[in-house]
DNA sequence: GTCTTAGATTAGATATATTCTAAACAGCAT
DNA sequence: ATGCTGTTTAGAATATATCTAATCTAAGAC
């Protein structure tokens, strides 16, 4: 059971853990896609207890800023989402959008040339091309 | 003068040269940064031929689509494109949310096992801390 | 237990970003 | 000129995100 996990990293990040804090949460941790607001607005509501839409984006913010989610670079309009969890690189779909994760293998860092007076923190690798589906779908060009 | 170049590439992707196509394409061309649709509306309208918001969306999805731009995988909000130039890596600043260019040098693709049925067609590499300026500003955590 | 208080939630209004619509326009071919 | 196709336009509509001010909740003080 990860209820007492979740409720313990959400308050040793000094944020209180309420019903809906935690549903935003768990619902982040127990998929491993990269949704939207607005698709975990709808997720959290369809169980039981309520969470605006206010509080879903407020949510979100702290989240982030506490550094238990991440909101994931893509193209698009609206912010995607994960947990943090172990590392790993990204994989966006030319045709559909969908991003899925790969699994994580060092990376070279540039230069420190390169970088100039830049202070480096993380980094992250974005593959593209056709996800599975879509590649089935569309056989050759 | 690259006056004709953009003129043929238009004309080479099926896209006829109108002015305010031209001026979202060369105010890509003339900079080096990765500005938001706003911005771009903005600049397009700061010389002469006016290009209403519906016309600089239509150019940049235009563009997009014939391969000339591309919209840049950030979080945030506003999309934000660059014209398509020599392949390069970027630097993102976890304070103000600029995005530079890092020259390109080759990433190992992941193992075929781990892309599976996906098809691949492009990486890129994000990295992420603080840019020259804000590492200025903030010296020490 | 009651009080106090900071933090959290809410509905709805507002702000921002993007796309749609329908009419007008521009260049080209007949 | 006429028609054709692609383009532009203002403004409306939609999508996405944040703000506001009132209310609620729960942990700590008493
Ligand atoms: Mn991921
Ligand atoms: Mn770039
Ligand atoms: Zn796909
Ligand atoms: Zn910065």
């Amino acid at each position: 059971m990860d209820a007492d996990i979740i409720r313990e990293s959400l308050e040793s990040s000094g944020l209180r853990c309420t019903p809906q804090r935690y549903a935003v949460m768990a619902f982040l941790m127990e998929r491993n896609s990269h949704p939207t607001a607005a698709e975990i607005f709808d997720a959290v509501n369809r169980v039981d207890p309520r969470c605006s839409r206010a509080t879903t984006y407020n949510n979100l913010r702290d989240l982030v800023q506490a550094g238990l989610v991440r909101e994931v670079a893509v193209e698009g309009r609206g912010a995607r989402f994960e947990a943090i969890q172990t590392r790993h690189h990204h994989f966006i779909c030319d045709q559909c959008g969908a991003v899925e994760d790969l699994d994580w293998y060092d990376v070279p860092k540039p230069a420190g040339a390169a970088l100039g007076k830049r202070v480096f923190r993380d980094c992250e690798l974005i593959f593209r091309g056709l996800c599975q589906q879509c590649a089935k779908r569309k056989p050759k060009s």
